[in-house]
DNA sequence: TACGATTAATTGGTCCAGCCATAGTGAAGC
DNA sequence: GCTTCACTATGGCTGGACCAATTAATCGTA
């Protein structure tokens, strides 16, 4: 029975590096710290907070993961211009720890991804218009599967870019990076004519700006490629 | 644990406590610490990872931080049974660091909760309803800003868990949690009539298993909360 | 024997002091 | 003016120490 009680438990007074991580939002939000400006050494935050270097980096370190600041050894640390990367971690301890089948996030990618091509439809300028089309392009001279697998990736990067909604875009990145990390184990069998061609519609849909278009042409890309996954790999 | 080449390497990039995330990431994945289960204690860890105790603490710290495990004084750390809370802090550093605004927080509501409220109407159970009865109910009772806000919360995530997904069930816990926090910070003029009508409708539609009406109603309910907002708060 | 109190061992929380590697700085030397 | 090189600042990492909370073992008494 390695079931162990640890739900039932008091959390009494907040641990220093949760205190210190609010102190360092504090630095933010006051704008004490502004995007691509340098923090304090870690020393002197030490100092400052009243608190052991060691503590005041396990705060930072922990903020370094989420990507919202980074470190460099011999200069010193600083916050980000904007947090990128900072849903990756997350959801890769969501698949491991909720155990998120492929079929969940291409559901997930099923509700939403449609509504944000029909978006990017509506707002695409003509730089993420050319994104997208240098994509297609990349995708169509992919000679490796990661060659494809990326431009597969930076076609749908552009219109989660293009759909002009920050959060959307970094949670499907995430998403995305999860499936194709996974899916660049397959074989290479998967057929790359019918993602291209889907591509190239859902690229003419935005172009017309055709909302409805492009939000059809997403949902048939996604459950096309769901199938052919299913087929390829159908143990999961 | 064995070791790779891929830790062995040497990679000026890749610190010590990324290499102890992915190697606890590996007790996960293999299974070797299950949900709920107990880790080998610190000093044993950072034995069998040879590295030091504050590496090691380094690490864990980020993964509690994240939800992903907690840790408890003369007992031990223990793996989450799931990861609730994973996405708390990167939404609101994404917000800071961003500088989300509220406009978008809601763009992004709009954008994806009136489909998971058509996938709930679809798919809800006899719980998931008397869940989401249950918060109407605690709406119309609450006296406080605060109750009326956590019967607010509770009714949509009842709609979130009903969709039967868990990704954006995760993410818009986050979100609401980050709009709830500064909405808290509100007067209580807004009115509480226009929500809790706007409930009752998508409950119906839902209870009547009609995911058009349930689309449209939390549309609606959305579109609604944010002019209320932007009325009694212009600045943001 | 049964049960409460005491003691000991375990474990995470925090701090201290030090050394290393790297990057920026500025002086010295050509 | 340029390169070279020592110096300084800063993050990366280690070892050790002590504290506080929890749990398990032990003891004492009714």
């Amino acid at each position: 029975m390695p079931r162990t009680t640890a739900e039932t438990r008091k959390q009494p007074d907040t641990r220093i590096t949760a205190r210190l991580i609010g102190r360092i939002k504090s630095l933010i939000s006051t704008g004490a710290v502004s995007p691509g400006s340098k923090f304090p050494p870690e020393r002197e935050l030490a100092k400052e907070f009243g608190a052991n270097r060691a503590s005041v980096r396990q705060a930072l370190k922990v903020l370094e993961i989420m990507g919202v600041l980074s470190q460099h050894v011999g200069d010193g640390t600083y916050l980000s211009e904007s947090a990128e990367t900072i849903l990756n971690e997350p959801i890769d301890f969501l698949v491991l720890l909720d155990d998120l089948s492929q079929h969940e996030l291409f559901e997930t990618r099923l509700m939403m991804e449609p509504e944000l091509a029909a978006r990017a439809a509506e707002r695409a300028t003509a730089e993420d218009l050319s994104t997208l089309r240098n994509a297609i392009f990349s995708m169509e001279r992919s000679k490796t599967v990661r060659e494809r697998l990326n431009a597969d990736l930076a076609f749908h990067d552009a219109i989660f870019r293009a759909s002009g909604n920050r959060i959307c875009h970094l949670l499907f990145k995430s998403i995305h990076r999860t499936l194709l990390m996974s899916m660049s184990q397959l074989s290479d069998r998967v057929s790359l004519d019918r993602p291209l061609m889907f591509h190239r519609k859902i690229y003419d849909a935005i172009r017309g700006r055709n909302p409805e278009d492009a939000r059809r042409c997403m949902q048939q890309h996604i459950t096309d490629a769901r199938d052919l996954l299913g087929k390829s790999h159908p143990s999961n």
